[in-house]
DNA sequence: CTATTGGTGGACAATTTGCCCAATCGCTAA
DNA sequence: TTAGCGATTGGGCAAATTGTCCACCAATAG
């Protein structure tokens, strides 16, 4: 919750060199490594830093397509089965529930637009899916990050 | 590309635990160092893998709130211009444009409801933006993963 | 005033890294 | 078959880093 402008300078170096070890981020930063490691374990502990491990890039696996899928689920069956079918799907990257009646929103990938019809047949067989609508990304002029919102949440 | 059952033990073992260095993942896995660090460097020269920064959970922020708003914007203006300036919003987690005519749609966080109307209004303020509607992500029943990607992907 | 917290600077052994090498293996092309 | 060629192996080396202590200092809360 609390975070100072030393977590920012050490979330923000470590995100643009992730190579460099907690000796070499107190040199850059000027503080005493037993502080970068307290810093650390502090920013772990408090699940402000969920994990280090490495980031894939879907396209570089030849999936090339994104889409971001509605569902409209069948209400009384529940959202939990739902989810537990789609999480089955590899080329489902994520999945949320989201306000109106029983949708869900998924994050898809695909190796083309033939592809995707694919994955999306694979959706619509999930039971309790009634129907789904999607959106093809195009582009993505502001890929995922989490820098300035840190940033901007400093004291 | 081509990824090998190897290639995935790696990134599986460097997903569930990023702490362990080059050595342990060649104890882990059964192969020579020498193995371990050259197909990191192949992962990484491919694109496969974009980095190892630090992942950072908004709601550990005290953003608690995710939404998807999907924009229209004023044709004539283009995106470009209008992405430079989301991309200035920190709440902004990443922009995409999606088919249908002048549409995009962005992940936001906010502090809460009220605080995502301010957010939505940042938005909306944007030079070029005609309309926004939103939803919001009331639950994540499957959070975002590459993994069983990576693992279908292999060859 | 005093206990607590966070930071500093230093020390230590043990581990890991970066980088080199020669040998081997499986596969492909001639 | 034979000659390459890329990938892997196992090893060795110095240098760097890590994990883990410790004592000390400054600011803060009670």
């Amino acid at each position: 919750m609390t975070i100072d402008q030393l977590d920012v300078r050490l979330v923000t170096l470590l995100t643009e060199e992730p190579r460099i070890g907690v000796l070499e981020c107190s040199r850059r930063l000027n503080v005493a490594r037993g502080t970068v490691q307290a810093r650390l374990d502090r920013l772990a502990a408090r699940g402000v830093i969920v994990g280090h491990g490495p980031q894939i890039d879907p396209a570089a696996l030849g999936y090339d397509v994104t889409a971001f899928v509605t569902l409209q689920i069948r209400q009384v069956s529940g959202h939990v089965p739902v989810a537990d079918r789609l999480a089955l799907v590899p080329e489902v990257l994520e999945v949320h529930t989201i306000t109106g009646g029983g949708d869900m929103l998924c994050r898809v990938v695909a190796r083309s637009n033939a592809d995707l019809q694919r994955v999306i047949d694979l959706i619509v067989d999930v039971e309790g899916v009634v129907r789904t609508s999607s959106v093809i990304a195009l582009d993505t002029p502001v890929p995922y990050r989490t820098l300035p919102l840190v940033a901007a949440a400093r004291t």
